[in-house]
DNA sequence: ATTTCACATAGATAATTATCTATGTGAGGT
DNA sequence: ACCTCACATAGATAATTATCTATGTGAAAT
């Protein structure tokens, strides 16, 4: 049951970079298209899809594809997981 | 105000070790003397001693000298700070 | 069918960081 | 005074990782 502890742990890598810790806070308003993320960061196409792939395999992102484009949103789900390990810290 | 999200993505930089991890959970319990935490990892001195000066850096961790030992404690403030960041995305 | 667009993957590189050995420091004890 | 103990600091090294350029893929439009 501990590997609560290892999820918490790689949760918090995820979250460490400052890039994908705003790309979270940006998601956190609604779902966006990897393009529109892309805008705001002066990061190239592959360095965002790398931080994208992340977020994903971690659970704290999830994406939907839609024809050519791909959005991303929230697992509030796996936060919550996150919030409940530091609360009971 | 926003230096919040800096300051969050820090601390989830130092949560972001296994061994720095596991010494704050260590600590949740209660306060305690560096060479007691040395004992629970296959880590050599310096290497906690650096840790150790991350997680209190941070505001994670508070120290206080004794004599010739140091006793380490939580700092749920921090912890705090932290949770409420989670929550609010 | 070809082109274009949105994104992923591969491979290389540079920056970060976790760890080590060696040594310093400062408090107590003998 | 000297020694020992608990911990910190310095410097080096190895492992991770963030980033880049170049290229692949798959969907839609022309």
């Amino acid at each position: 049951m501990e590997n609560n502890s290892e999820d918490c742990c790689a949760i918090c890598k995820a979250l460490s970079d400052p890039i994908r810790l705003k790309i979270v806070q940006l998601l956190s308003g609604t779902e966006l298209c990897a393009c529109v993320i892309l805008e705001k960061f002066s990061i190239t196409q592959p360095t965002l899809s790398h931080h994208m792939r992340t977020l994903c395999s971690l659970g704290l992102v999830k994406a939907r594809k839609s024809g050519k484009w791909t959005y991303y949103c929230l697992d509030r789900q796996t936060l919550q997981k996150l919030s409940l390990f530091i609360n009971d810290l």
